[in-house]
DNA sequence: CGAGGAATTGAGTAGGTTCAAGGCCGGTGG
DNA sequence: CCACCGGCCTTGAACCTACTCAATTCCTCG
């Protein structure tokens, strides 16, 4: 599955993989990126809203989360960030950040200078691609996010977004297929939802009751995911995992083209 | 106030400008772009979920909406598209629309083919920086309507959608200081914000009651837009628009050196 | 073993919905 | 120019989902 180099087993190649062919080189690369991890305790903050972003980070090992804090001390989740996870790679282009990154429970990160992202970008195509298309899918679950706030139920949100967070799991390979680490709070799943903590809970609990799942020691056991993905209305298309690799090819081969026949190619 | 190629006022450059200063040669090319037009009337969808995304778009006149409809036929709108609004330009990376876009008045829309995105990239670093810019913004407000969904109430979300839509036709020159144009009904005001038709209304007549505003003839004016946006919580640092002119001559200046140092650069 | 955050419970409340009906345009055709 | 039509706005009353507040229990971690 993951592998490579040494023996260890790398998320984000993992996820990567899923959208383009990356070579032996292309692995390693992203190896030694994740190698040089800094480690954050549970709570900690990363980036504070209003900051200048310093740089881009793979998420590598733990949980972390985009947040924001309105003026009377509600908070609102903006999105969760995972092992695999290669964001903020806009770092140069943005002057503040909007909104602050924590993280859930012990996490390691690796930064990834600009300089680094230039060079991947000029040397390593595949990868580029790739994280653009991870830069796509990540705005893809902004917009089903608001789908969710906006037109679902409590039930159903709850249920779409252990659902989400499941997927993603089992895409980078960190889930069984009826288990998951999951080390939110109820009060963050509420924070993300737009709900009260005391509703999640009630929610929650029906859910148990109902059979649908099983909560302990940070795990979501699922006894009975297809009904909680009906209940959440969950349409997993909009991660867009079904790409196919002669569609990748082209695409590479036209990046390839135009870069030979011009100077610089690729953006947003 | 719409034309073209010649001497004509256009958004987009007035929206790139903002960002990155651009060359007659580039405004010249984006003139050309706008200038392959399309027309549409009001209500038709331009694009369907599930569809493979053809081209990327330009608006130049009227407005439209990203919007995904639930099994139960409610809808959800994720944004809406002003002139000089350039988007879908990751077209080739994603094999299905996960929403769909209609258009809400008469619009005229300005398809951009995969090789022209390809070129501007290539050979207009500048543009190249502004559209990625564009799109970072974009996202930013998807995560701004996640606040507003989440955590605001319905007098709130009404009042920062507004202030958002003056703000961002102010940016292309589309607003007076007290009015825009604004051709939204109020069903699609509350299906963009989670709410109910009916609700909304007796919200916009609170406002009107409290003088904050009145909408008459598609046309919002605006009486007290200080308090709406206090309302609202309005902070409009998430569009971004504080850019300075050194920041993006020095990013640019990073992407020629590495140009000239390899192939090509830039990417999401 | 103790402490503090997290989960749970209950009762009362409120913001927003639902349903249904009526009124107001603006556009269209005669 | 007027009458008609359909979509949109407006209104009211009943209802319900999810919130608030507060107290209690449960865990987990030190």
């Amino acid at each position: 599955m993951g592998g490579n180099i040494g023996r260890s087993w790398n998320p984000l190649v993992k996820k990567l993989s899923l959208f383009s062919p990356l070579s032996d080189e292309d692995v390693g690369l992203l190896n030694a990126l994740c190698a040089k991890e800094e480690r954050f305790r549970a709570g900690e903050i990363i980036a504070v809203e209003g900051d200048a972003p310093r740089s881009a980070f793979v998420v590598t090992h733990g949980m972390a989360f985009r947040y924001r804090l309105l003026p009377d001390g509600r908070r609102q989740i903006l999105t969760f960030l995972i092992p695999g996870d290669f964001f903020d790679l806009h770092v140069f282009l943005l002057k503040t950040m909007d909104h602050s990154i924590s993280t859930i429970g012990p996490t390691r990160i690796a930064p990834v200078g600009r300089d680094v992202v230039i060079d991947i970008v000029a040397h390593h195509p595949r990868i580029g691609a790739a994280l653009w298309w991870s830069a796509m899918q990540e705005e893809a679950m902004l917009r089903e996010r608001i789908v969710a706030l906006g037109r679902r139920s409590a039930p159903s949100c709850v249920a779409y977004l252990l659902c989400e967070l499941v997927l993603r799991q089992r895409v980078i390979g960190m889930a069984g297929d009826h288990a998951i680490r999951l080390p939110l709070t109820q009060t963050d799943l509420a924070d993300a939802l737009g709900l009260t903590s005391v509703h999640v809970d009630r929610v929650l609990q029906r859910f148990r009751r109902d059979q649908l799942l099983t909560l302990e020691h940070r795990r979501l056991n699922l006894r009975n995911g297809g009904r909680l993905e009906a209940i959440a209305g969950f349409m997993p298309n909009y991660l867009q995992l079904n790409r196919t690799l002669a569609e990748v090819i082209r695409y590479l081969d036209e990046l390839e083209s135009a870069r030979a026949g011009s100077g610089r190619l690729e953006d947003a």
